[in-house]
DNA sequence: CGACTTATGTTGGAGTCCATAGATACTCAC
DNA sequence: GTGAGTATCTATGGACTCCAACATAAGTCG
């Protein structure tokens, strides 16, 4: 909302930005009358502006479209190879890398094991292995990189530092931005797993266009995480989605109904809540009770998000989300004593790759703000290497 | 971040914008050389974007300051008289008209008095009435107005409809947008009453500038309202902050500790809270145990709250805001074992007239809107009266 | 092969901004 | 009072961007 007009230079490029979106946005190529059509200009501007911007590396010609009346149109497309941008998980048994194009696909990726016990140097150290994995196979170099967005566990602060973890306490406090800052030059963000997680659905996933919805991590360690007004909701602190740590919800043991049930005798703690859910689906008695236990007491701190905030949607994620098939319906039935209107209820679906994604999503909407700001030397399309 | 840039007469609408935003937001008048600072522009561009205002009306020139090296610089400031808006407040035993200029100052008032008893039809007539009372002691006629905003009790969905009130069975279903269309031309907004409250404390109140924040509605009628991220959050379905409805938060019943206090004995239950509060502030000791356990249940909703958004700033608004003084004390320690961070804890300042008032706010905020929507005819500033 | 359709290139004109230079008006010191 | 100093005002030329209109090019269809 920010809009402060400037110079004549400024409103070029503000066309430029234009043209960009439009190519961005569109599925297939446009043709010079459809982006005049698209951006309010007149033809002749914008073969200027198309001009330049192919000198400049943004965007590239396409060959004409066969068939159809009258001369054939050239056409363009955004080059979404023009620029990448590298997400980071970094979670408590693992490490992900992915290197993301303009259009956020992947084009290269990188993974490290890590357990609970790994140390902070260590984990560090299984971090730039994957980055640089992921670089490899992206075929780029770390300078090559536009934007870094890392996801970790813990409540992240806006300075990008970890302020607490319960899983990992040597991890507490980690500058991942200044460690990250040594070895990369491109800007650097910082930002709780789950709310990337809830990001990439936003953006790639279940929710894609939703303008507000609640993110619910349903896993051992339960959490939420909130998309307020489209974008990432990160609170003063970052502890947002805490509502967990009141006793009256339980979530903090409601895992435990999983755990006890009978159905999973003898498992170890990690592998119980599968064996309940399977069962459930088989049709087992004792399970389908624990999962209705369960249901409910994740329903008391949703109920909670969800009359506070009124969303459109909630997203059900987390490790658990793969049992969504047993889990959605005992939830939505659960909600619903509680809830002035129960919101629809969907569950993730990107899987393990969620939280690198939103970040690589996250990185990719920085890229965007710095081109859209008023001022600034970036806010102009910086050169990228041109293909003739 | 809509930006789209467009033709040159765009370009210089968009700096005539930019200069009318640093003339609202300055607290003198600006001479020429410190607005070409404040926009960025060039001097001579500035003289004609200022004399182009000046012409129609939206500034106007101040006599130089007195004193100072050099030549006198001609000074303007905005003019907030260019334009107004009217405020509504369409309670349960009143209805509030308040007509404001563009910098959101009261320039006339009007107020009529309705009961839980009134019909949908008279308290109708009693707006239009409090409407009218307004208008004329501004001075103005309806069709001066560039904007209404209506502030009513119960949940209100998007398209302005009023969908559940529980004070007023009466009141569902009014389509307050088609009743006052037909009596004012201008765009017109209905939005609940506490949530133009809430905005009104981030505009004018303790809240000013304040991102995130939580607003408490503490009296009879319990209930909470968002702002996020600077906005006012809306929800899906208008129907935020209603966390008070889960059994658990105990808030519908919460007003009972000070109503069956024994210092209240005999007392009407609206007048019960007062004495108890009075009697705390006294010291009386069973007075002051009653409000010790309404504060923590009115904790219990808002530790919900708080642990969801980790906002900034929480404000204790509603009648109950008037006893702050014992109050904000126990909420803010009951608040303690459930909260990672307590934020801060303000209470309300703006009284009765905060309703009105922050529907003035929103009406002018949506001027605001259109001024810097990309198109329409609208986005260029009407031209309001010349006063030469 | 010619008519039709759509896209492309070119030109002139208008609007906006910037930089520079000279004129203006006020204060301060003597 | 008068002149130096300072900051603002005004005017001009040049550069950049956009638009509208017209003539030209490259396909399809009958």
């Amino acid at each position: 909302m920010q809009v402060s007009g400037g110079d004549l230079q400024r409103l070029r490029q503000l066309n430029s930005l234009s043209s960009i979106r439009a190519l961005r946005n569109a599925r297939a190529p446009l043709t010079l009358t459809e982006l005049a059509a698209a951006t309010g200009l007149s033809r002749g501007s914008i073969v200027d502006v198309v001009t330049d911007l192919q000198d400049r590396g943004w965007i590239a010609a396409v060959e004409p479209a066969p068939g159809g009346m009258g001369r054939p149109a050239r056409r363009y497309r955004f080059r979404a190879d023009a620029g990448h941008v590298l997400g980071l998980d970094i979670g408590v048994h693992k490490v992900l890398a992915t290197v993301t194009d303009l259009a956020g696909r992947a084009v290269g990726s990188g993974r490290t094991s890590v357990s609970s016990g790994t140390t902070r140097e260590e984990r560090l150290e299984a971090m730039f292995r994957a980055v640089d994995a992921a670089l490899i196979a992206a075929g780029l170099d770390a300078s090559d990189l536009w934007g870094v967005t890392a996801g970790s566990v813990g409540v992240v602060g806006r300075d990008g530092v970890i302020r607490r973890v319960d899983a990992l306490p040597d991890w507490v406090g980690v500058d991942l931005i200044g460690i990250l800052g040594d070895r990369l030059s491109c800007p650097i963000t910082i930002e709780n797993d789950s709310k990337l997680a809830a990001l990439a659905e936003q953006r790639l996933g279940v929710a894609a266009g939703v303008r507000d919805l609640v993110y619910l991590h349903a896993g051992r360690r339960p959490g939420a995480s909130l998309i307020l007004n489209g974008h990432l909701h990160h609170g003063f602190s970052g502890a947002t989605g805490e509502v967990g740590l009141m006793g009256i919800t339980h979530w903090r043991t409601m895992a435990g109904h999983l755990e006890r049930c009978p159905v999973a005798a003898g498992a170890a703690p990690e592998d119980a809540a599968a064996l309940v859910f399977g069962a459930a689906r088989a049709g087992d008695p004792e399970a389908l009770a624990a999962v209705e236990l369960y249901a409910r007491d994740l329903a008391l701190g949703t109920a909670a998000m969800v009359l506070t905030l009124d969303p459109e949607l909630v997203v059900l994620g987390g490790g658990f989300s793969r049992s969504a098939d047993v889990l959605l319906e005992p939830l939505a039935r659960a909600l619903e004593p509680h809830c002035l209107r129960v919101p629809e209820i969907r569950s993730s679906r990107l899987g393990e790759e969620c939280v690198v994604l939103g970040a690589a999503c996250l990185a990719l909407d920085r890229i965007d703000r710095q081109f859209f700001s008023p001022e600034g030397e970036i806010a102009r399309p910086a050169a990228p290497q041109r293909v003739s």
